[in-house]
DNA sequence: TTGTAGGCGTTATCAA
DNA sequence: TTGATAACGCCTACAA
């Protein structure tokens, strides 16, 4: 149970079954059975390996243990950015999923970039992960990603539907609830509404495009190109953004952003600007009802999506077949004042 | 390349070294030189190797290659709660450090129960990584973690040093930020400062209590008991909380709280009772600079302790010996408005 | 430069 | 009920 290091250091290295064996005086494969808590085995007998085990301080390989079995009790999470609440939220549903059924989370962030983002899945996959849930960055090509299922990693996409590939996937009526914010700011008395949309996370930010045309449509609104514009979410551009909606002709009396980090770059230009339109923002956030006024948002709810995407994903690696599963959660208009305030 | 599972069905097997070498017709070592990167291999069997690899869809399997050489190229993380973007933070830095060694990073949530946070770390530990933080449960005797480091695991604590154990560990000077808040107040005329603390997080909460209460002496103000207040962060205990305060017969002019999740709740219930005391917060948060007023904060960076944990621990990795390290990063007064009103 | 033969720690198979 | 033995897929001497 000792070893040289290179260094010629002794370390005290872990003790392996073999050590629990001879320390309790019983064959391998008894030890074995006792660690995997198998039936057949001698209460004495059984007693005499959990004694060693305790007085040696033995704990599993995990990694003897998945070579053999082929499972690695593990799967994998990749986000753009773990410390977006919306994503850290979503790995913190799927981790409290994943611990009832004693399954570790491998988590991994794939930026921005597409080159990164496939090099951070490829690693994964290296893991024989029981499984894997993807918020794919928007451009990259997950094409490369087709096999897995077939080769034993299940996979889920969660926020965007893959490009190039069919899976299983959670998403939200993004189109339904941009349309209810409009119709909500339309009963408050607007008829020139702004689209704030975020120019990265395109697809999420595309399909809220057109539902937020959509709702225009619907209230008899013409459709004005004008009216949409995109921008980075930083305060900067969202001033510069807000100054050309402002100075047009029929400048708008209330905004519409895509996500929660435009909404929040845009109150920041609001106040710096010190204007105060109407607004509604898609994408839920803490203290949103603590803002003056408070803010009315389109909520999804990130715990349900992860929720929603660990349980699709666990019936696949128990052998579900069949055809790729899509579920779409809805979306819920959280009325708080911004939304409600008439024109000026 | 193919197996029979146990229902008779075909399914495409992960290809091995073995199927590789078959196919491109090179022996098996030559095979794992090309996928170790390793030189000594002709350029006609490299990229013989490199086809076939490429036409077999083959990735290395990671719990075969830790196996034999022991390092799993993986670290741990272990928190209260993933989604607290404080721990968010934290992880996202952590796992960007990790990311440019090449590391793969576990996440686990201990919970709040001490229980669980013990079966989490064992989980965590019988995986062989080369490395874990942890964000150690307040009550959770962690001495049992004490042989680990000798084992080959080191371990870095962040946030709050361990119970019954010596260890790596980066935390924040929770006193002297929390005297700063005070000083702060005090420079704004307040002469009656109520510390309004968090419950659950004793460790942190209790340093900056201790670091409130010098600030008080330092001012030359009297220490009242009275001040001092623990509540859960919820919005009620709050309202309850400040109730009682406010009826004192020196009712404060002032509030301190202890964390972002406690100032949070304050705010909350501060709007639902219509009253402006002045107020500094421990933990900067997200839009504190978009409320009416502006929340003044004393800000620790998440961001950095992770990067700071991260360091740390890959230095021990690396093979630093020698006794425990012990960082401690500064705060920073964030000042917005709510720190400077004067006393009504 | 290439290939062959162990062995990493575990589990499954089989015989005792 | 028990224990020896052969894999699991890979890496590392060592030999060719």
């Amino acid at each position: 149970m000792t070893k040289k290091t290179s260094e010629g250091a002794d370390v005290t290295a872990r003790p392996t079954m073999h050590d629990v064996a001879a320390h309790a005086r019983v064959g391998l494969s008894t030890v074995s059975r006792v660690v995997s808590g198998k039936a057949g085995v001698s209460l004495a007998k059984r007693n005499a390996v959990e004694r060693a085990i305790a007085e040696l301080g033995y704990s599993r390989n995990d990694f003897a243990h998945t070579l053999r079995t082929g499972s690695a009790r593990t799967i994998g999470v990749v986000v753009t950015r773990i410390s977006d609440p919306f994503y850290s939220q979503l790995i913190g549903a799927i981790e409290s999923r994943a611990q009832e059924r004693d399954l570790l989370v491998l988590v991994a962030s794939s930026g921005d970039d597409a080159a990164e983002s496939e090099r951070v899945l490829k690693r994964m996959l290296s893991r024989r992960l029981d499984g894997l849930i993807v918020v794919a960055h928007e451009e990259s090509d997950v094409a490369f990603l087709a096999a897995e299922p077939a080769a034993g990693t299940p996979i889920v996409f969660v926020d965007r539907p893959p490009v190039g590939l069919h899976s299983d996937v959670v998403i939200v009526d993004n189109e339904r609830g941009a349309a209810d914010a409009v119709r909500q700011l339309v009963r408050a008395g607007h008829r020139s509404i702004a689209c704030i949309a975020h120019t990265v996370g395109r697809y999420t930010s595309e399909q809220r495009q057109i539902g937020f045309r959509a709702g225009v449509r619907q209230a008899g609104l013409p459709d004005r190109a004008e009216l949409i514009v995109e921008v980075e979410d930083e305060i900067d551009a969202c001033v510069e953004a807000l100054r050309e909606l402002f100075s047009l002709p029929d400048p708008p009396t209330a905004l519409f952003t895509t996500n929660s980090r435009t909404t929040k770059a845009v109150l920041g230009a609001m106040r710096l600007m010190g204007v105060h339109p109407a607004l509604i923002g898609f994408d839920d956030f803490e203290l949103a009802d603590l803002m003056t006024p408070p803010v009315t948002t389109i909520a999804q709810d990130p715990w349900a999506s992860g929720e929603a995407a660990a349980e699709l994903l666990f019936e696949r690696i128990a052998g579900r077949g069949g055809p790729e599963r899509r579920v779409v959660l809805g979306t819920r208009l959280i009325t708080r004042g911004s939304g409600e305030l008439p024109p000026a």
